[in-house]
DNA sequence: CCCGATAAGTGTACTCCGTACACCTGTCGG
DNA sequence: CCGACAGGTGTACGGAGTACACTTATCGGG
């Protein structure tokens, strides 16, 4: 008789998907790090084992997420040059990573061999072909983009975490900058001329999204000088 | 009177240094996932919370760690042209990391604001400076260059796990062969192509040094254009 | 109409992790 | 000689992933 209304409550029996999403939906919330399986059980109102029934353990949760943000990243843009085409991928991709910052992550930190990321990898590569570089090129073409390829760049110094952090005193301030400029004189420089408005010492004020698209274009150059002249690695290692 | 053996056997109390230095080694010989505080302990023929005593944390642990291997790598060399300072300080860089595999690891899965990783940066920084560069095009060159400032590329299929596993019969390899063919045709091609002798289907057989200098002096030859054509970002925003 | 197979969810328990905290011990300067 | 202090110990806690044995719900065929 009560049996009833409980039942209710919680129906649809949960499947690989809705635990995924729900993976997903936690880990932009909360963060990676609080991304635990008795954590996302909880989240979706069951006793963590039975998590176990639709992901084989969370490596392959994991994969499972990195699948579902791969999944919505545009496909290619058809009848554009190759130049178009893989700028706009990327672009779209790093548009995705962005809202997902947890993939970054998971993508760096394990080898990825998932049909999602296989597939995006392919359809990459067949960009160039597409383009008409040779296969030759194309290869080491990859490996130049590396992680870019992702829309992301290693980010030496993340100041994402400073919204949370105490407020710093002027004085702790003041040390931090005699500190810096004494040991770190050219990295004040350089911080020093890219803080636009906000105050902060080190890092930010700086246009992430430009510096991005900066060294895109300078790979992307780089490729298509290469394309042009018909580059291949054999004369290129004879030229050594 | 036993007691004399005993403390000879374990003499010398343990300090900051030796514990790092015996986690450089454990994560040399073990992985860096083998890195546990009781591990170590271990291995240290000590109590894990003895550790305590000399790191503040593991996470403190892993930033020693850092600096050690950080501190392996050549200082700049003087009186070469920017070009050829930074070309060898990465690779010197570089052949460190590779002696190291867990750093990269280390490196990219936390933010890293130790005094030996902003002096290298700095140092860094200071030989674009002094080729001459700007402070504006030096801060973008570095957000450029990203991890590969450390000698390392994110690597998409990292096959170096291969040698454990089990040996693939013939049917596997052409089941999965046939699999790739069908579902990622351009991954195959590729991997097809820079196979030399080896018979592995993916990845390997392919030059990583010679991958990584091919990137390296791509972004290197683009920073040495816009350095002689005086490229500023405002300039640059503009044109857009 | 029941029945057994299969799928989904549960409960308990194990091992391993980082580390807080109270304690002991050996050394050394006053 | 003594007391402070640095270095090492022991115990314990909470949280992680997950193995394994179990109940329960569903449903097609005799």
């Amino acid at each position: 008789m009560t049996q009833q209304v409980e039942e209710a409550t919680r129906r649809t029996p949960l499947n690989r998907d809705r635990v995924l999403s729900a993976a997903v939906v936690l880990a932009d919330e909360a963060g990676i790090e609080s991304l635990s399986m008795r954590r996302l059980a909880q989240e979706l109102g069951v006793v963590p084992m039975a998590l176990y029934k639709h992901v084989a353990n969370k490596e392959e949760l994991l994969d499972g997420m990195v699948g579902v943000i791969v999944g919505e990243i545009d496909p290619p843009v058809s009848g554009a040059d190759w130049r178009n085409a893989v700028r706009l991928r990327i672009l779209s991709a790093r548009r995705s990573l962005l809202r997902h910052p947890w993939v970054r992550q998971v993508l760096e930190s394990r080898t990825n061999r998932t049909p999602a990321v296989l597939g995006y990898v392919d359809s990459f590569i067949g960009m160039f072909l597409a383009g008409g570089f040779s296969v030759d090129l194309t290869h080491h073409v990859m490996h130049a983009l590396g992680s870019r390829m992702w829309g992301f760049t290693q980010e030496l110094f993340d100041d994402s975490a400073n919204a949370a952090s105490a407020p710093v005193t002027a004085e702790t301030q003041a040390a931090m900058f005699q500190e810096m400029a004494t040991r770190y004189p050219n990295i004040l420089e350089v911080a020093m001329a890219a803080k636009h408005d906000d105050g902060s010492v080190v890092g930010q004020g700086c246009d992430d999204q430009f510096e991005f698209e900066f060294a895109l274009d300078l790979l992307l150059d780089g490729f298509g000088r290469f394309h042009d002249q018909g580059w291949t690695s054999k004369r290129a290692k004879l030229a050594k």
